[in-house]
DNA sequence: TTGCTGGAGACAGTGACTTTCTCTTTACTC
DNA sequence: GAGTAAAGAGAAAGTCACTGTCTCCAGCAA
């Protein structure tokens, strides 16, 4: 429930995660302690729930999921997830404007300034890795291994982007540090990949490094 | 300390993660539960701690990982750990066998087997990406976003090639996983990077997209 | 009515984790 | 030696997240 979230963040800016329990989460709410855990299951999982993409069904994901360019999908979800049609152009801004507190990037800074929180949240990309992996596995191409690699980095390639527009206080859009910080990534699918012949683990040998090298 | 791993971990085999209680490793390992929480922090952490890693000084990483190569930095790492000196050829078999659960990989099983180890896995990941995200940035090459979006892509890809491992049966090396799961990442040094100038965040204006693509 | 299902609260129990205090060991200084 | 301080380890009590299980009440079909 949206309203649970908003009357348990209310109490975390008060008081701080850690000295709210869940009876007062449920009184706040008006519900039982044990909605709150069937709701949730944990009290990370107030925070980090995030029902857009929870519920989503595998098909409505692989249509939103470019196996091409996965990357400028993500960007996509990203822009179109932090500039609702309109407002103030998607500055998410982490300070305490009672408008501001109402944004969906209002649950972010326990994702960082909060340590459970924050493993609570690479359990939920790691999930979300295992998800999108199996769509972006191409048979002859992208075994899947790779496809397993490929995803996590992407997931928690966004949560460190994330962390770094959080540490520079929230200011410009999102989708900047996505596109920066990832894009070093789109070289898997700019580059031709370095074995198109099957691979037989044990008998390959690494590709030469390139003389770039930086 | 160690035998209190090895003595949890006997206990663990035999009746479950969840059914284990604090309190009975501790008698198992004849310490006291304020010391097991004093050096593991966690349940989890008893398994996931890894002495070797955990208290390696920034500057032996930084001596270990080298910035050009990381993936090579780590499949080094990674053979070097499984393969001791003599023995079978690092084939750490994740059976009962009674010699075979003596290895460092015993462990390995409980973080794919069990959900809340797994998390604390991804913790302990996320913090090891924070370690060596400084030690692969590059100032006028690699900017700080990019280190931690390369840092995090390392340390779960790792994470990624480890559990396809698992799932096969835990038979061939880990090193073959690695090396052909993270092979596609291997472009990110490879390939020119897609702007060398450096970003002034708040200032800058996002970089053009490369043509290909998207 | 009866029966079924499913969402929601009440309630008791478990055990992970914290906090605090104390005892011991080691070591450094006078 | 004596004083003592810093660090390591155990005892014990408390908090609270989380898990069962049970009941109740809605809706809905036969």
């Amino acid at each position: 429930m949206r309203t649970i979230q908003e009357r348990a963040l209310d109490l975390f800016d008060e008081r701080g995660f850690g000295a709210v329990t869940i009876e007062e989460i449920a009184a706040a709410a008006e519900v039982s302690p044990s909605s709150v855990y069937r709701i949730f299951g944990t009290k990370e999982g107030i925070v980090v729930a995030d029902v857009e993409f929870d519920s989503m069904s595998p098909e409505a994901l692989a249509s939103i999921l470019d196996p091409a360019d996965p990357i400028g999908s993500l960007l996509r979800a990203v822009r179109a997830y932090e500039s609702p049609p309109e407002g103030e152009s998607g500055s998410g801004n982490a300070g305490e404007g009672s408008q501001a507190t109402r944004s969906p990037w209002r649950r972010v800074r326990y994702f960082f300034a909060e340590p459970s929180v924050r493993m609570a949240v690479c359990g939920t990309l790691d999930r979300a890795s295992q998800r999108i992996a199996p769509l972006i596995t191409v048979p002859g191409e992208v075994s899947e291994t790779q496809a397993r690699v490929i995803a996590k980095a992407l997931a928690f390639g966004y949560f460190a982007a994330l962390e770094q527009w959080y540490l520079d206080g929230g200011n410009r859009p999102i989708a900047d540090y996505v596109e920066e910080g990832m894009r070093p990534l789109r070289s898997i699918w700019s580059a031709p990949h370095a074995s198109s012949e099957r691979d037989h683990p044990g008998t390959s040998v690494p590709p030469p490094l390139s003389s770039f090298t930086m």
